[in-house]
DNA sequence: CTGTATAGTTAAGTGAGCTTAAATATTTAG
DNA sequence: CTAAATATTTAAGCTCACTTAACTATACAG
């Protein structure tokens, strides 16, 4: 099942691993604040992408602009994100997170940071600073493969 | 917003990069199968861990049982699983993938690796030797901590 | 200027995912 | 042996997330 380069091999290993603890914490985060992992999601790109319009997002989750539309509608009725006319074009949106918002981002960041630091606890120094050596590696290549995918 | 440890905030950044990406991954690939990511999750877990019963599921999705009992039978309405009598306790079921439930499972994992293949190419040897040590030790780690969680 | 394209919204419809409650069969404890 | 606990299922009800279609206001192209 795994492949048969070692390299991948190992990082599907990680893959799975990780995908199932950082999944499970989501989750759970998620249900506690009353949001759907969808919703969170959203909240997130929002974050991420400051002003940022319902199609952006649409086009993000892979879904219609209606039903980008309509998932922003319960998060402007939960009062976690404002909907604002773009300045440079009076059809589109922009969308920003409220404080409410900001916060349900930072509690689940928070939350991450919780098992992370469990982690981290359990790695001597040495250890520390071969998986940030390592860590930075894969960040520098990921951060291309976005590059050459967000030209797409 | 990130740790003060230097370790923590390269995890996070990590995290944050590669969770976006696989679950962008994920996400495609659940709908181009026809299902909802929830249900390929449930196909994951069933896969992992063979014979598992309907609470273990409704557990591990931290769910009602008649959440997943309903979930499953859209599963098997689906022809992706079987479900039979467990052997040592006449009111539990065992929940096993059919060959068409274990393809989704296999044809998902392919899809990652995918880019993970791609994210290979560009390292070089060295590189690729490091960040398998690396990824040794926090598979470790992650692993001793499962063990922990898991003795809750 | 006119016709076409675009951004977003709303309505209607459908299916998934969840809850609680009730029920049945089986297992366990005393 | 009896009562309590347990595994699962089904029903009913609710919300979310999605689709397509239709619409309005705005931007763009010729």
């Amino acid at each position: 099942m795994h492949s048969a380069d070692p390299f991948v091999a190992a990082l599907e290993t990680w893959v799975e691993a990780f995908m199932r603890r950082s999944m499970r914490h989501f989750m759970r985060y998620s249900r506690e604040s009353g949001l759907s992992m969808s919703q969170v999601g959203a909240l997130f790109h929002i974050h991420r992408e400051e002003n940022c319009g319902v199609s952006d997002l649409g086009d993000n989750l892979g879904v219609s602009s209606a039903a980008a539309s309509q998932m922003l509608e319960r998060l402007v009725q939960q009062g976690l994100i404002l909907r604002s006319e773009a300045p440079n074009d009076r059809r589109a949106k922009q969308l920003v997170l409220t404080e409410k918002g900001r916060q349900v981002v930072q509690e689940s960041i928070h939350a991450r940071q919780g098992w992370l630091n469990d982690l981290a606890a359990m790695l001597s120094a040495e250890e520390k600073a071969q998986v940030i050596a390592a860590l930075g590696i894969l960040l520098e290549k990921i951060n291309r493969l976005e590059e050459t995918a967000d030209s797409k």
